[in-house]
DNA sequence: ATCCCGATT
DNA sequence: CTGCAATCGGGAT
């Protein structure tokens, strides 16, 4: 944590600071020229400034401590500073050795430019994000939970609150006992995927009279190209992609009793991260100019990018990265210690580019799994009963939904929230019940012997529909293609491939992770 | 290609 | 006293 960071300042990198975004909810509020469009008031996020955070760290520091799930945590957080301190010292190593470190801040300024030859403003995404989603599902069936604060969850652990029990620091991903004590009269619901799967399915057939080809990596979440729509209506300028914005909220509003978000911007990532700017209820539109972006994304924190997580953040913040624009500050420092895929993505975040055209979806899912939690079990009977139930699960939907799948992957978790899994690679799928019974307990016996555990999961991949007629039966092969980068859809968008390694400096080890 | 682990949402 | 489901990247084999 002590490293001094280079002094290298690129000329070529932006700048600039301002006031960049539209606020369209409260901005053009004055203006009620356009009777199409709805406004609302939120400039406060609902009330979340006035929360006493410091309160509510401490409470949930206090509540924490002690735990086995905590001490898990910990240790895993500490592999993670520790791999910090391997990418300090090649750092170090780099900048010992001018030469070295030159090449490195040339390679890395050559790709910057590369991406940045990428950049356009022809089309527009609109992201949808509904508020606090299933919470307002459950609100909605039951008015009268509107002004309590109530979260949903399962077990122990809650999945996401009303912006009520917010205020109270009662957010997604903690657990229900320090949700009771920052506020005691929170109210839980279980939740009910089922139901939230129903009401996800309506909403985005809302959205595809919009976008045909709609993206979606959520139930309560889509990605919109809507430049067809504009076009095809003539009304592709910022008003007009206001106005949809706005007329996709009204008809979810209209059609579901629901409210939700909308970040519009010249490509996916920066819709989605728009869409969060104004959350409940506010749309975002951030101008398709550079420069408008790159005011934007400076002092962003990198976190606020999807696909970068915990971890990554931890691990950059330990880089002395903490903003988009950090990144592309120190470069070297990403550009040794990560991937090839890995730099790519940060740079081309940092630099607001990113997919603007659709990949292509496989429509059909890629994997079906159930796992349990329960009280620790250690005998091998009680793995078979925990077995047996899940099983009878994963055939129940197998059924359902006339799959079949040639790999079954057993999952187990200790104690100590480590866990382990199994799998295995049928020739021919399997589907009945019996089938997957067998290849499930073979795989625990695999495992056998085992600490007691607290988590028990089932795991179907390579599924295929399952085929009517027997006949003919080696026809759809539907070809499942392994490539696909996880920084996921905010990824990709390269006319011409990646840039590789040019000169000897830049072994492909140096990328290693 | 398969297996396993880890990160993210 | 910390869930469930799905996706993907990447190392190893
Ligand atoms: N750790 C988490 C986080 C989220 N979710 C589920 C519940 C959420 O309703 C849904 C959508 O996630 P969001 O991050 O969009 O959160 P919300 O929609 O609940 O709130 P908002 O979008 O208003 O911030 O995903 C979950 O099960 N577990
Ligand atoms: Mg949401």
């Amino acid at each position: 944590m002590t490293q001094k960071a280079p002094q290298s300042s690129p000329s070529s990198l932006p700048k600039t600071p301002q006031n960049v975004l539209k606020d369209v909810s409260n901005g053009a509020e004055g203006q009620s020229e356009d009777s199409e469009i709805i406004f609302h008031y939120n400039k406060s996020k609902a009330g979340l400034e006035n929360v006493d955070t410091n309160r509510i760290n401490n409470i949930i520091m206090e509540c924490s401590k002690g735990s086995e799930y905590h001490k898990s945590e910990q240790k895993r957080l500490n592999e993670v500073k520790e791999k910090v301190t391997r990418y300090k010292q090649k750092v170090a190593k780099y900048q010992a050795n001018s030469r070295l470190w030159e090449k490195a801040k040339n390679e890395v300024y050559r790709r910057i430019e590369l991406y940045k030859a990428n950049r356009n403003f022809k089309r527009t995404w609109i992201h949808v994000d509904m508020d606090m989603f299933y919470a307002a599902v459950e609100i909605r069936d039951n008015p009268h939970l509107a002004d309590k604060p109530v979260a949903v969850g399962d077990k122990s652990m809650i999945s996401t609150t009303n912006y009520v029990a917010r205020k109270y620091g009662v957010r997604s991903g903690i657990p229900i006992f320090i949700g009771k004590k920052l506020c005691p009269d929170l109210i839980i619901i279980k939740t009910d995927y089922a139901k939230y799967q129903k009401v996800s399915q309506q909403f985005k057939k809302i959205c595809r009279e919009f976008d045909e080809d709609l993206e979606s990596k959520g139930l309560d979440e889509v990605n919109l190209d809507v430049t067809g729509y504009l076009r095809r209506n003539g009304i592709d300028h910022e008003l007009g992609r206001i106005f949809v914005a706005e007329k996709i909220r009204r008809n979810i509003k209209e059609e579901l009793d629901l409210t939700s978000s909308c970040g519009i911007a010249c490509n996916n990532m920066l819709s989605k991260i728009c869409s969060d700017v104004q959350k409940p209820n506010g749309i975002t539109y951030l101008e398709f100019s550079e420069k408008e972006i790159t005011k934007f994304l400076m002092k962003l924190p990198i976190r606020k990018v999807p696909g970068v997580g915990k971890v990554n953040e931890l691990i950059l913040s330990g880089l002395g990265i903490n903003t988009c624009e950090e990144v592309l500050q120190k470069g070297v420092e990403v550009f040794i210690n990560f991937t090839e895929n890995s730099f790519e993505f940060l740079a081309r975040c940092a630099l607001g580019i990113s997919r603007n055209v659709h990949e292509r979806e496989s429509q059909i899912q890629k994997s079906l799994s159930v796992s349990n939690t329960f009280k620790p079990v250690s005998e091998l009977p009680q793995f078979k009963d925990k077995l047996i139930k899940i099983i009878n699960e994963v055939a129940d939907r197998v059924k359902d939904r006339k799959i079949c799948a040639r790999t079954i992957t057993l999952e187990l978790k200790n104690l100590e929230y480590k866990t382990i899994r199994r799998s295995f690679t049928t020739e021919r799928s399997i589907s009945t019940h019996q089938e997957l019974m067998n290849h499930a307990i073979k795989l625990l016996m695999e495992a056998w012997p085992m600490e007691p555990i607290r988590l028990m999961g089932v795991r179907l991949n390579n599924l295929r529909k399952v085929e009517k007629r027997k006949r003919d039966n080696k026809s759809h092969w539907k070809d499942r293609k392994s490539n696909g980068y996880n920084w996921s859809s905010y990824k990709l968008d390269r006319p011409t491939p990646p840039p590789r390694f040019q000169n000897n400096t830049l072994t492909p080890e140096s990328f290693g992770k």
